[in-house]
DNA sequence: AACCGAATAATCAATATAGACTAATTATAT
DNA sequence: ATATAATTAGTCTATATTGATTATTCGGTT
């Protein structure tokens, strides 16, 4: 549904060949989403026998042949109406962390403070990434806020729990 | 991963038939984790081969059987394994959200504000819930927090685009 | 006492996703 | 000049996940 969502957007601005698309999500939107090459051409092809893209297969000099896809009147109605509903709700997200943190107390509670370091080495490391992202990218602004938030929010979490937990070591 | 050790967790304390396993699940953990029932099966199935937990069927009465799992020496080891990397990990998370905020200028202006309102709504009525969840619950201290400050993280986050895209309406 | 809905317990078929693979072309380095 | 690496383009198989379905038993109701 979401990548449904994320490759019509995509398609929005003009045709596509697949791989483009695919470039173009691994190298602007590679921090936020994890859709697969594989599972693009799937959803695509989806989305072609429900006729929200039509397909032109095209060559160009003497490369493999490739998928060109285009979004039809029916695929931006129905883009419209999963942006609407995804800008309207909220999905609840679950994270990896909070199962594992429910554990905690199964692992020696000496051990527990410099786990949870190196938990928080990589969230700074993270949070300096995107910290970078927001100098040089322009329309994410949104996008790149909401994720220093969230990292933000991870931060301080790790380090409440560092403060209460990290005593016994 | 995340899911086998969730399972796993849960039968460190003591064996358990699958179904009993599931309801747990629903009742307790629902707000963090989105495993399925006949995903849980199958990651037990799948467990069971990797020698990680051993399972015996049992019948109580008439009911219908049972598969009662229970974990194994070499299941306990690779659930401290799972453990400690997740608790020393970060697994970057990618949220819808995100996307559909990317593509928010594809919608048009007028309705943002009312969009964006919704989905206000939904995510206070969820901080709601945690935050009742907050008096009853004990042990999940640290999830509840984490799950809060995200909440709150995406609440701040939201009215920051109310307060910038709003305006025109 | 017969019926209906909920609970118990799991299975199955269909769909979605990931990761490895193919196979040609162009760029790079020795 | 030629071996090697990287790029282009997409496919294929294996695995994970979901939602629907089955089939029995228990508890309450009229």
């Amino acid at each position: 549904m979401i990548r449904q969502l994320l490759l019509l957007g995509i398609l929005m601005d003009g045709k596509m060949h697949g791989y483009r698309l695919n470039e173009y999500i691994k190298h602007t939107m590679d921090f936020y989403t994890d859709l697969k090459k594989s599972t693009a051409y799937y959803i695509l092809e989806q989305m072609e026998k429900e006729g929200y893209v039509s397909c032109e297969t095209e060559r160009e000099g003497k490369r493999p042949e490739r998928r060109v896809y285009e979004i039809t009147k029916p695929g931006k109605a129905y883009f419209l109406e999963l942006l609407r509903n995804c800008l309207a709700g909220y999905a609840p997200t679950s994270y990896g962390d909070d199962i594992c943190v429910a554990f905690m107390d199964k692992v020696p509670p000496a051990e527990i403070h410099t786990l949870l370091e190196g938990k928080r080495r990589k969230i700074v490391a993270r949070l300096e990434t995107f910290k970078e992202h927001k100098r040089h990218e322009g329309g994410w602004k949104y996008v790149i806020n909401h994720n220093i938030a969230h990292l933000k929010a991870d931060l301080s979490w790790v380090d409440s729990m560092l403060k209460e937990r990290g005593k016994e070591s």
